[in-house]
RNA sequence: GGGCGCGUAGCUCAGUCGGCAGAGCGCGCGGCUUACAUCCGCGUGGUCACAGGUUCGAGUCCUGUCGCGCCCACCA
């Protein structure tokens, strides 16, 4: 134990442990690819940190904030130490509830009072009642005898009882219990220990004494029982308080500790959540932390333990203490010479209370906590708001005269894939290094981050998400890969003739960049990744790198268009890069040292690169979302509509997917739109040869027909199916595009609809049922034209 | 006991201002095509927990109920 190794030498041990775990933890931000200032690291232990401590320690007990004083404390049995109550893990559990019979002292009866601790009568000191209960006004100021101790126990009435619970009498045991500690304040009465610190009875409890706790509660029991005291006995369902560490069952023990007054820090520290000066993301937050500043308590500084800040207070011979640095020469109430330094030490919470400013230098005026204070905001999760988050904002407005943080982000707690908390003493944890090392640090983070959403309470961690994320990595990789593969060297320079799908794409990530940055603004982070996630996979790889080999092998292109279509790759990919980054900082920067020694001049123009490029992604600067191109968008939205009408009738049609086939396409007015893209849908819908007219004299019998819009895309019959089952797809398809009218349709009707509705949206439906009824109209005709 | 969050496809989850319900995985069919089979194409899959209300219109707003979870709490 740390008796056997002595204050000193257990120090000693406890620091080798902190070093050991220190590295370890480093260990794993680094592989999680934190960019910390490893310079600016440090720890609560440090020289200087700890000089803060005594500080700031000192000034509040010299200004009576501090102070030493008896109350009831949680005491954990098992560390032989206070513990304060927000480290108490209250479980629930059943117990037996006893009913114990306390005859009077006047012999005109007895009192029956309900227990699931009956050892602790050793302690008792009183009876209470309601004092509106009838039942027991006539008790009221009477004298009760204790069963086997024969102690007087007054009958008091107060209005923590309450008439409803067990007989609606409770003893009272003020050293013992938090709620009968104050009945004894208000009533005056004696505070005996029953109980000691070593959990066995002391003299207070007689023939009882030198027992452990649970000896005693056996043989009280037992003597009750044989005494006829006990009543009856119920099955009790209640909560148990416990240590959050070790899980021992607590005892609320009266002893000498030290507290701090809470009271005067609190009022502006409720002033700047309620103001705005702090606020807190997700919003809800701010509610959870007023109402526990709004009925703060004395805060139990003192723990008996060995390794922390010990108490900076010295005692004379006649007992006065003294707040010091170190040791002073003499008492600075009496001048008696120091006799001992205070054994105890401080709640570690004390320390890192004084983070934002102790480790810029306060109390010097450092140039450091000029600059850095206060930060720019703080994430945390939500199980250190009362110990750290809160207190950081009070000493901070104490000693600071200003706010730590203008803002509090609170992170979705991780809980198992079961829904159970995750902790190390419940064994539910993960070590980041292993699932580093089994999907990424890149897959990791950009999974934990986009799980969910940020406004989001808790989530789950399920191991086939980074699994995903892995491949979304992998992903990302590979179109690295195709892009840079593309690129020439030395590339002569040449005009940017940019195609309908070079504008789409480029549009794209205008559009994307745009919400990324104003989502990350308001630290909403998941969407922003899950939005990139959409524009790599979806956009980028599926279709624009698609649509840009089609440039680089198809030869009757033009060399001016795969120029093109390598910038704009370049240039999406890099920006991709820069915008990716926090999720995934090691792909993303080994890409980008590949783009930074490529990349024609058109390239980085697109990018906005006018000289070199930055050493690293970490330092570019945030990409500009530039504006979107509406025409684009909408030319490209039709070029991809008919490649996937081709493509799901093919596989409808079970045509195998890389089979040529021929087609005719009827494009109206956008047939010279289609022009340019003629390549790209010839070659990703495997349509050769294809035909592209305005119009054709006679519609073709024998011949699939897509409607895409306003476009029909024709493939002959034999090349696909027959007629009869052509036919029948018609038929499927007109229903459904008549189902569709007819439910519009009685909308429109619906003269409130119209009435009341924004124009808008009216003109919306108006207008896709005139499409509707268009669509209708040439399948019908089709239909027709089939029959033949 | 109080506070908060969640309930949407078989699973895990998105869904912004109330205006045509989405993704990934799974499942089915077809593909090793010149970055990627950790992949590509196509498809399948919904009483948006339940009951009311507001509204022209509700997954979305309001009220209540049920279920799950987290936090707080001195009914012995």
């Amino acid at each position: 134990t740390r008796h056997d190794l002595g204050r000193e030498q257990f120090q000693e041990r406890v620091w080798q442990w902190k070093d050991h775990y220190a590295d370890s933890i480093r260990d794993q931000f680094r592989a999680l690819g934190c960019s910390f200032d490893w310079t600016r690291e440090r720890f609560t232990m440090d020289a200087g940190y700890v000089d803060a401590v005594l500080e700031f320690f000192i000034r509040l007990f010299d200004e009576g904030k501090i102070y030493r004083g008896w109350r009831v404390i949680n005491w954990c049995p098992r560390c032989q130490s206070a513990i304060s109550d927000i480290e108490v893990e209250n479980i629930e559990r059943q117990d037996p509830l006893y009913y114990l019979r306390y005859p009077l002292q006047d012999g005109s009866g007895d009192i029956v009072v309900a227990t699931v601790r009956p050892e602790t009568i050793l302690g008792d000191v009183a009876v209470a009642v309601n004092p509106n209960d009838d039942r027991y006004t006539r008790y009221v100021g009477k004298v009760a005898i204790l069963p086997l101790i024969g102690r007087e126990l007054r009958i008091v009435a107060d209005d923590m009882v309450d008439k409803e619970f067990g007989t609606g009498a409770v003893k009272i045991t003020p050293a013992h219990d938090f709620a009968d500690f104050e009945v004894a304040e208000r009533h005056n009465l004696d505070r005996p220990i029953a109980l000691s610190p070593d959990g066995r009875v002391t003299s207070v409890g007689g023939p009882y004494r030198g027992q452990t706790v649970l000896e005693a509660r056996e043989s009280v029991l037992h003597d009750l029982q044989a005494g006829g005291y006990l009543v009856k006995t119920e099955n009790h369902q209640h909560v148990v308080p416990t240590c959050e560490r070790c899980h021992t069952v607590l005892e609320p023990l009266l002893s000498e500790q030290w507290f701090m007054d809470m009271s005067d820090l609190a009022g502006p520290a409720i002033d700047v959540v309620k103001n705005g000066s702090v606020r807190f993301v997700p919003e809800r937050w701010s509610k959870v932390y007023l109402d526990w500043m709004e009925n703060i308590r004395p805060w139990t500084l003192s723990r008996q333990l060995w390794w922390g800040h010990r108490i900076p207070i010295y005692y004379c011979e006649n007992g006065h203490a003294t707040a010091a640095k170190s040791a002073p020469q003499a008492c600075r109430i009496c001048g008696s010479p120091i006799v001992r330094q205070d054994e105890d030490v401080l709640d570690t919470w004390f320390s890192s209370a004084l983070w934002p400013f102790a480790t810029l230098g306060l109390p010097e005026r450092t140039d450091d906590l000029e600059r850095f204070y206060p930060t720019s905001f703080m994430n945390t999760s939500s199980q250190i708001l009362y110990l750290w988050i809160a207190r950081m904002i009070m000493t901070g407005l104490k000693f600071m005269h200003d706010v730590p943080f203008p803002v509090v982000l609170i992170n979705p707690t991780i809980q198992t894939a079961e829904g159970r908390r995750m902790s190390k003493s419940l064994g539910t944890g993960a070590d980041p290094l292993l699932l580093v090392e089994q999907f990424g640090a890149d897959a990791l983070r950009f999974g934990l981050i986009t799980a969910g959403s940020t406004h989001q309470q808790d989530i789950r961690f399920l191991p086939e998400r980074f699994e995903e994320m892995r491949n979304f990595t992998n992903k990302l990789w590979n179109v690295a890969r195709a892009v840079l593969r593309y690129q020439e060297v030395n590339e002569p320079k040449q005009e940017l003739r940019l195609s309908t799908a070079d504008r789409w794409i480029l549009s794209r990530l205008a559009v994307t960049t745009d919400r990324v940055t104003s989502d990350m603004e308001r630290f909403e982070l998941s969407a922003p990744g899950n939005r990139l996630y959409e524009f790599v996979w979806s956009e980028f790889a599926d279709w624009y790198l698609e649509a840009a080999k089609v440039r680089f092998f198809d030869t009757s292109s033009s060399s001016a268009g795969s120029y093109a279509s390598r910038a704009v790759l370049w240039s999406v990919l890099e920006r991709v890069c820069r915008l990716l980054h926090p999720y995934m900082p090691f792909v993303t920067e080994e890409i980008w040292q590949h783009l930074r020694t490529t990349g024609s001049d058109a390239a980085r123009k697109l990018s906005g690169w006018d000289g070199p490029m930055p050493e690293s992604v970490m330092v570019a600067p945030w990409p500009d979302a530039g504006e979107p191109d509406v025409e684009a968008e909408r030319e490209m939205q039709l070029v991809m509509d008919i490649i996937r009408a081709t493509r799901t009738a093919r596989s409808e049609y079970g045509k195998a997917p890389g089979a040529w086939i021929s087609a005719s396409i009827v494009a109206g007015p956008q047939r010279s739109l289609l022009r340019g893209s003629f390549d790209v849908i010839s070659n990703l819908a495997r349509l050769r040869p294809l035909a592209v007219y305005e119009v054709i004299e006679e519609k073709p019998k024998q011949a699939v027909s897509l409607l895409v819009g306003d476009v029909t895309v024709y493939i002959p019959l034999q090349e696909l199916t027959d007629l009869d089952a052509e036919r029948k797809r018609i038929e499927k398809e007109l229903q459904g595009t008549e189902k569709a009218l007819e439910s519009l349709k009685a909308k429109l009707l619906n003269a409130s609809f119209v009435a009341k509705a924004p124009d808008a949206v009216v003109e919306r439906e108006r207008a896709r049922a005139a499409e509707l009824a268009e669509r209708a109209r040439r399948l019908q005709e089709r239909l027709e034209l089939l029959s033949e």
